[in-house]
DNA sequence: TGGAATTAAGTAAGCGTATACACTAAGTCA
DNA sequence: TGACTTAGTGTATACGCTTACTTAATTCCA
């Protein structure tokens, strides 16, 4: 069907290994014959095999993307796609390609990188998120398979190269800047809190809050799922409180965006009577009415860095294993604004 | 090293070729011997080597994304991660997977695409977009390589499947929406004039203005690349015109989201100085102020319809091809306005 | 009861590539 | 000149799986 190394091998007139070689550019192969053989390539349109390839060589120039849920979740939220953006602009300076395998529930994702890992489809993985206890990351972790974090894994975070921010550090700052502006009564709106993510921000948080001698209230903290929706309802929630927030810490662009919908469906004006900081600085946060005052923590680069740390695992597996920061900034924008005093 | 078929045939003490046929659960193979042999494997925690499948198979279960520009940049519009979402969903239902090769150039695109098919990575391509004489397509049509199209593809559209809006018709229902409001001077703003939706939707543009009676102007025409610079383009030269457009049919969310932020930096307002109607109603077109009046193209189901679509070629080469025609409906919000007479 | 028909499982030949090992021819050196 | 490198290729096998072909065992019917 195809053309085979050994078309080429017969019309070059040598044997399929010495073409094998050229392709691999073996330096044991005189320039000569290199040259036969590429001309016999060429005139062929040869292209080699890459399950063949893969099946001799163990290697598959591909590497796989874990989502959190099912991608038909996760792409609701332009945090994937900008994270993709950053893995794809190095695998394909390295001309490795992208596997994702999908899932509806956990055991569906489960399987299929079972299936990537087990069936080697593909030479290593990008975790797009960082869970409590996540079965993926104990799964590859005991069949030593090269992986990345993206975030910073919750057990053996020594062990594990992973990209992530600062983001204890982050939520703190942030939190001590909602106080600056005379904040008291402050509203922390989190996702998942089986995410680490999560759960660094929200310690940041409290520490700020800790620091600054105001009450700590757990009716201020609120847990959704990271989607607009999950925005919606904790408003609701905080809005129903007696003595509501004046400010809320936001865990995520979009679900701000969501809260940003309910107050305005509610009547209440940002940031006149409630501000607003949340994390990302997704592209479209600009664009919001208000516009989002949000901490750009510079996806791109958290992509390309664990992209990058995992060819790095993929290439020399004896390198230890390490942990990249990758640096915040605040984006100021509409959301936010001095308490005035009543 | 890992568990192979062999070790699975040892342990349930039958033949190699049994196992396999019980992995493709065979009818010819007892339900006793199917039971002994499945529990050889769970025991063995055997999974098959997806490499080793597909060369002997010829299959791969893996179907390619091919997207118009390096992912790099196309990731920065919501359309792609919306139609990935549709794509992803079929499927997965039918334990597929999705490969992506990226590349900066048109080039390199082109060379992924090439060792996508000849190395045999992908059963089948869907092609997220439609240009007027691209490579890629002619050469997949060379190789009868299955493929399906998202748009409508400029030649032999009718052996090809496709999915796509009926966008002459969009394009020409909206304009007359704008001509009802009472605008004469109507804008269009496109995107790359190679691809076939942009030509679609100016055809539509063109036939509503000359069917209203209207003048059809050169200078009221202005192609763009598909992102919020290329909106912002735009709008500068249509607002150095001597008398510029009181209304703007944008082919694009993204490039809509840069028309504003441009107008309003001018100090135009909009709807009242100028209306604006674009396509796509991407996820965050509500986002913005004033929120987008958009055509919803419902592009989640483009992307479910041609992987449904790339299936069923896959899995019947001789049906003939087809073309799915995905509704499209208008979502009005706040950008256009009747106009005021002065 | 013998042989055809049917069912169940095994044998072995690929699929296209990589690579350890073997081999040849030419060059090196004492 | 003969033993010894060394550069350049070829041979043969392995990678893990599928499948056409065969064989063995069982059933069925005249």
């Amino acid at each position: 069907m195809s053309v085979t190394i050994k078309d080429v091998a017969k019309l070059a007139d040598v044997a399929p290994s010495t073409v094998s070689r050229v392709i691999a550019n073996n330096p044991r192969i005189s320039e000569k014959t290199k040259r036969k053989v590429k001309e016999a390539m060429d005139y062929l349109g040869y292209h080699p095999n890459f399950n063949a390839r893969s099946l001799a060589n163990r290697s598959t120039q591909a590497i796989g993307l874990v989502m959190p849920s099912s991608a038909d979740k996760a792409f609701q939220n332009p945090f994937f796609p900008e994270v993709i953006r950053g893995i794809s602009t190095i695998a394909h300076e390295q001309e490795y390609a992208l596997y994702m395998s999908t899932g509806n529930t956990e055991d569906e994702i489960f399987e299929g990188v079972v299936r990537m890992v087990q069936g080697r489809r593909v030479d290593g993985i990008v975790m797009l998120y960082s869970r409590v206890d996540d079965r993926i990351m104990c799964y590859l972790q005991e069949q030593k398979f090269p992986f990345t974090v993206i975030g910073k894994p919750f057990k053996n975070a020594e062990s594990i190269t992973h990209i992530d921010n600062d983001n204890f550090k982050a939520a703190q700052e942030m939190t001590e800047y909602l106080i600056s502006l005379g904040h008291e009564r402050i509203g922390f709106v989190g996702g998942n809190l089986n995410l680490v993510v999560t759960i660094d921000r929200l310690l940041g948080y409290e520490k700020a809050i800790r620091n600054a001698g105001l009450p700590y209230k757990d009716e201020y903290i609120v847990h959704e799922e990271f989607l607009k929706e999950g925005g919606q309802e904790a408003v609701k929630e905080l809005l129903a409180l007696k003595e509501p927030p004046s400010a809320l810490l936001v865990i995520d662009d979009v679900m701000s965006f969501g809260v940003l919908s309910t107050l305005n469906e509610l009547g209440v004006s940002v940031p006149d009577d409630i501000s607003l900081l949340s994390f990302n600085n997704v592209m479209l946060s600009e664009l919001s009415s208000p516009s989002l005052t949000s901490v750009d923590i510079n996806i791109f680069k958290l992509g390309y860095e664990a992209a990058k740390g995992l060819l790095e695992c993929i290439q020399c597996p004896e390198k230890e294993s390490k942990r990249v920061v990758v640096p915040f900034q605040l984006i100021e924008r509409q959301t936010c604004s001095k308490v005035i005093e009543k």
